[in-house]
DNA sequence: TGATCCCGCCAACGT
DNA sequence: ACGTTGGCGGGATCA
């Protein structure tokens, strides 16, 4: 609402800091203590006047509302952690004015000559330093980031700015521009970056290697160990990804030989693995042991060095600094039998999967008219990659992209840089492209219409840097719908490809295609087969929901599959997100936001802030039940994320949140990811999810589930072109779905992941369907039945979901046969052959209780 | 104490 | 040879 003015406003307040970076006068001014300055106008005056410059361009906030943030900011009760998440951009400054003012509160004197520890801290120098850019640059602002410079102002030596810088890098909000320069990117790539993050950790199985650690601390626990682990160890080793280094966003890669060469240990490649692991384990809390461990172990599987460990969780406790100051993660204790252990939660977005990839946009002509136009996050995301620095006043247009490449390369030059600047190059990327920046300075409504139109050229851009990128990203496609999904019968398709017969034949790597519906306004989510073996994601990571059980948060210790894990989020303060929806987007997205029905909101809500907010509702529920236990058997909708119905209205949430905004309340499950909810049946409905990994399928954690696990040889099998038929377990499956049968059990095909996946994780649960004993009898009944059935799994849900009869299975043969990606092989190849997926011996390991409790 | 993690030595590189 | 990067781990702080 407030945008365009606001901002205007806003630029006008700092316009010279971000400008002139190079040299800029602000130096002395600002110096040490300008950050806390301006952060807390209202604070005090421990330092000069406040300064607006750290107003951030895009920061719609109004002095007024900064006040506002920092007193409520001030309340002790509110802790330093969620506040943020809210407040995105302004984020930053309420949480230094709340360092600030608790500062002040705890201490009387909160200024000291000499600065304590803890105002050395990384953490707070790091929040110094992302005050000094907006989350979202615009492309007409410089974004240059002078090292000397920022160490100078932000009084610290330039070592501990590489520590943020390297971080900020792996992020690709930043990247290096020449020696001692860099460009700030801020958040325009994060969506991108995490969404790349997401895939390559779930190639490196880094899932299965959580578990894997848990499972052993597990047997080590209770001395069962022995030879188990070491064939585990083995097996883990066996599949070794070849050490990976340092993921790149196409046209952001690394150029710079000593770069290159110290790539896979430095800092920026154990930032994303550090991230890579939230993306894909479920809950999405990760305790530092673990971390350190997986990315020791990387290498060296068994020897735990302990001054190698200790170098690590030194590492990660500095990437979880930087971490938390973009409130990606915030600190949180997972309390367990054994005791307390650090360990932090994503609070990050969630990233879905590119369901509006580049080809998307590529293909515009494809689409429907709504999907055409719909802006997606990425897009929003390549904004800005290019922006003009110094050169503001240029306007840049696609066609003259190549102008500036040259006028970025003399800049480098000039700068002597030692190595190039890639930066360049990523404008050549489609995904990265720059979109002209001649809009820079209209409203946003409309610049979004003006980038709208450019798209096209942009579009023509990314097609052909497209093939470059390939390997990395996947695109899914969007193809209009073919009516009701005829379902192919389950007999069993040719190819992997085009279950629903509705497709086109794409090559895409498999990603989940959504076929918008015209008439009912459902969407079907399809997964084509992967015609790029390499391509890699089998399933597209918005399916993936990510049940893992419990035991991806702490170990798996107990044995006693009854017990539930119990996750305490000691959040009291951060209701914030969940009373206000729009609390969680931006300011500047906020607007947008109205325009959504109620309904879409719970929606995205729940999706949005799955985690917190259902925590919240966990525990509501919990206390009114007084279950301590409490296993909500319900499901929660995912919804099918099609960026392309909405409005544009909707994407700059995208942007943000990294979500994509379902814009017309069509919901799947995650299952299939075809069955279609509408929003109206949302609350009626309680679809089971599910997550899918090469693997196993497990059911959402919410659910009680039973998760039909795949042979591994129908899954992974190398051969692409064969896919298994759906055997009666996909019935059963099915079946469970549509709610004929109960929740059901998983049967785990994966050695490592022998357990039933019994969430808790209260989060994910949208209803609560009051009965447990209920639903976990049914479990279990499921579960024998499914043991000695085949290994089918089926899952639950609790009120059946309203949804086309014949739809659920056309799903559900899709699901099964969609992974197929020869690069999709799991690991574990022992269960491989299907054969004795049941057989295998299902090791039910019962998570055992666990608390996160934030510090 | 154990959890954090600041600090800055010094090696690897680039120029 | 000198400046930039940034791995690394001692040991100070914090809780």
């Amino acid at each position: 609402n407030i945008p365009a003015f606001l901002s205007l406003g806003v630029q006008e307040n700092h316009p010279e800091p971000c400008r002139n970076l190079m040299k800029t006068p602000l130096k002395q001014a600002a110096t040490s203590h300008s950050v806390l300055t301006e952060i807390q106008p209202d604070c005090q005056p421990l330092t000069t006047p406040p300064k607006p410059k750290e107003v951030l361009p895009a920061d719609p906030w109004t002095p007024t509302s900064n006040l506002k943030m920092l007193i409520s900011a001030a309340s002790p009760e509110i802790r330093s952690r969620e506040q943020r998440r809210e407040l995105s951009d302004s984020s930053r400054e309420v949480l230094q004015a709340k360092h600030c003012l608790q500062e002040h509160l705890s201490g009387d004197e909160y200024e000291k000559s000499q600065p304590s520890r803890k105002e050395r801290s990384l953490g707070l120098l790091c929040h110094k330093f992302l005050a000094r850019y907006p989350d979202y640059p615009s492309t007409a602002e410089s974004n240059y980031i002078s090292l000397d410079e920022v160490a100078e102002e932000l009084n610290v030596e330039r070592r501990r700015i590489y520590d943020i810088v390297n971080v900020l890098e792996s992020l690709h909000m930043v990247s290096r521009l020449a020696k001692n320069t860099y460009t700030w990117h801020g958040r325009h790539n994060l969506s991108k970056t995490l969404q790349a993050l997401k895939k390559v950790g779930e190639e490196n199985k880094y899932m299965q290697q959580i578990q894997m650690i848990k499972k052993r601390e597990y047997e080590h626990e209770f001395e069962f160990d022995g030879e188990r682990n070491e064939e585990v160890a083995r097996s883990f080793g066996s599949h070794e990804h070849s050490e990976m280094s340092f993921v790149e966003l196409p046209g952001m890669e690394f150029h710079a030989a000593s770069v290159n060469s110290r790539k896979h240990k430095s800092l920026r490649v154990m930032s994303q693995k550090f991230v890579m692991l939230f993306l894909v384990s479920t809950p999405q809390i990760v305790s530092l042991e673990v971390a350190a461990k997986i990315l020791i172990g990387e290498d060296q599987l068994e020897d735990l060095d302990k001054s190698k460990f200790k170098t690590k969780i030194r590492r990660l406790y500095d990437i979880a600094n930087v971490l938390s100051s973009l409130e990606l993660i915030k600190k949180v204790h997972v309390t367990e039998e054994r005791g307390r252990k650090p360990a932090f939660k994503w609070t990050g977005p969630e990233v879905l999967p590119n369901i509006q990839d580049t080809k998307l946009e590529t293909t515009p002509t494809t689409c429907p008219p709504p999907i055409s136009e719909s802006i997606t996050s990425k897009e929003q995301c390549s904004k800005n990659l290019f922006p003009s620095r110094g050169k503001q006043n240029f306007t840049r247009h696609p066609s003259l992209i190549k102008l500036v490449k040259s006028i970025e390369n003399d800049r480098r030059k000039i700068q002597s840089a030692p190595t190039s600047p890639v930066k360049i190059i990523a404008s050549t990327d489609g995904n990265l492209s720059a979109v002209p920046s001649k809009m820079a300075q209209a409203p946003a409504i409309a610049k979004r219409q003006l980038e709208g139109q450019s798209r096209k050229a942009k579009e023509i851009k990314m097609k052909l840097s497209r093939s470059a990128l390939e390997c990395n990203l996947t695109s899914p496609e969007v193809v209009p719908k073919p009516e009701a999904s005829q379902n192919t019968a389950p007999s069993q398709q040719p190819a992997l490809t085009q279950p629903l017969g509705a497709c086109p034949p794409s090559h895409t790597p498999v990603s989940p295609v959504i076929l918008p519906r015209a008439h009912s306004g459902v969407s079907y989510a399809i997964y084509l087969h992967p015609s790029q073996a390499h391509t890699v994601t089998t399933f597209s990571p918005s399916f993936m929901l990510q049940p893992l059980p419990c035991a991806n948060v702490t170990g798996i210790k107990s044995i006693n599959s009854k017990v539930l894990n119990k996750i305490t989020t000691e959040e009291g303060d951060n209701q914030r997100a969940t009373d206000d929806p729009a609390k969680s987007l931006t300011p500047k997205e906020r607007p947008t936001i109205k325009s959504e029905t109620s309904s879409q909101r719970c929606l995205k809500r729940s999706q949005a802030l799955p985690e917190d907010k259902l925590i919240k509702r966990y525990r509501s529920d919990k206390e009114s039940l007084d279950t301590s236990l409490t296993f909500l058997p319900s499901g929660y909708l995912i919804p099918l994320t099609q960026c392309t119905h909405g409005n544009k209205a909707g994407f700059t949430d995208t942007e943000k949140a990294g979500i994509c905004p379902l814009q017309h309340t069509t919901y799947s499950s995650p299952i299939a990811g075809v069955i279609p909810v509408k929003t109206s049946e949302l609350k009626a409905v309680n679809i089971p999810a599910f997550h899918i990994t090469p693997l196993n399928i497990m059911l959402s954690p919410t659910s009680i589930a039973a998760a039909p696990v795949l042979s591994n040889s129908c899954l992974n099998s190398s051969d692409t072109s064969s896919a298994p038929n759906p055997n009666s377990s996909v019935l059963n499956f099915t079946l469970q779905h549509v709610g004929l049968i109960p929740a059901g059990v998983q049967v785990p095909a994966n050695p490592v992941l022998q357990h039933v996946p019994v969430s808790s994780q209260p989060e994910n649960v949208l209803h609560s369907s009051g009965n447990m004993n209920l639903q976990e009898e049914k479990v279990t009944k499921n579960i024998l039945q499914l043991l000695d059935s085949d290994g089918l799994s089926g899952k639950h849900s609790a009120p059946p979901v309203p949804k086309e009869s014949q739809e659920p299975q056309a799903a559900t043969e899709n699901f099964f046969r969609t992974p197929g990606g020869p690069n999709t092989v799991p690991s574990l190849s022992a269960s491989s052959d299907g054969t004795d997926r049941v057989s295998q011996g299902t090791l039910y390991i019962p998570q055992r209780k666990l608390e996160v409790s934030e510090d």
